[in-house]
DNA sequence: TGATATACATTGACAGGCGAGGTATATAGA
DNA sequence: TCTATATACCTCGCCTGTCAATGTATATCA
C-alpha cells in the first residue's frame, strides 16, 4: 500500500471483506475498486493482496472458486462467509473507537 | 499495544511525539499517559516504547538527557527537535487523510 | 511482432510489535 | 527484616504483515 501502509496494516484484510460485501470479486478487479475508492491514496500490492486472500480463506472468513470465463485470463473469485461477515462487522465498529481513540492521542492536551 | 494493535503499527512514533509536544517526557510517564489517555484503549509494550525512542532519536527527531532525580529511579528524558515537530505535522495531517480514505474504503458503495 | 492490459501466484528480504527476560531504586506492609 | 509493589530502565529473538522482484498465461491493439 502506499501513503499510509503502515497505518492500515492489518486493516488490508477488513478492505478486502468490505469489497466482498458488496458482491463477489476477484483479485485484480479489488485492487483497482481500492484504488479508485480511495482515489489513488491506497494501492494495494499484489502480493499483499494474496497473502491476504490466503490469509482469509484459511481463517475461513472468504471462500473461493474459479470464474467460468470462456475467453480472457482466468479468474478466481472470492465470495464472504457467514464468519467473515461478522468480523467485518467487528472490524468497522473496532475502526471507529480507533479513530476516537487516536483523536485523543494526537489533539487532545493532556491533564 | 492492544486492541488495534497492528492498526497502529507506524503512528507509535506519532503518538510519542505528540506527547513530546506538550513537554518533556521520559519512558514510563508517556506509557501511562497512552493508557490514561485512551482510557485503556491502548497500551504500548514498553519494548515496542524503547523501540521507538531508538528509531526516532537515529531519524533526529528527538533527543534524550538523563534527568538529575536525586532520589528514586533515574530517568532518561526525552525532547522533541525541530524535525521533529515537523514530523509530527505532516503525521497529524496523514492521519487526517488516512481517515477519510478508510472511512471511504469501509463505507461507501461502489459506482 | 511487440507492447499493454488483464489475471494469477510465490519467494525472500525487511521492519515493527512484543513476550520474555534482566537490572536497579524506593516504599509500604507483614 | 523480608517481601511485594511501584517506579524506571533496557535487550534479544520470534512472529507477522508488507512488498519488490519475478514468473506464468491470455487477449487486444498498433
Amino acid at each position: 500500500m502506499a501513503l499510509s501502509a503502515d497505518l492500515l496494516r492489518g486493516y488490508t484484510d477488513t478492505i478486502i471483506l468490505r469489497q466482498l460485501s458488496h458482491a463477489d470479486s476477484y483479485g485484480y478487479r479489488i485492487s483497482k475498486q481500492v484504488s479508485l475508492i480511495s482515489q489513488g491514496g491506497l494501492e494495494m500490492k499484489e502480493a499483499t493482496l494474496y497473502t491476504a486472500f490466503r490469509r482469509l480463506e484459511t481463517a475461513g472468513l472468504i471462500r473461493s472458486y474459479w470464474g467460468d470465463e470462456t475467453t480472457g485470463a482466468r479468474r478466481r473469485y472470492y465470495a464472504i462467509t457467514e464468519a467473515g461477515l461478522e468480523k467485518l462487522n467487528q472490524d468497522c465498529a473496532a475502526w471507529e473507537e480507533t479513530k476516537i481513540m487516536m483523536d485523543r492521542l494526537l489533539k487532545e492536551d493532556v491533564e
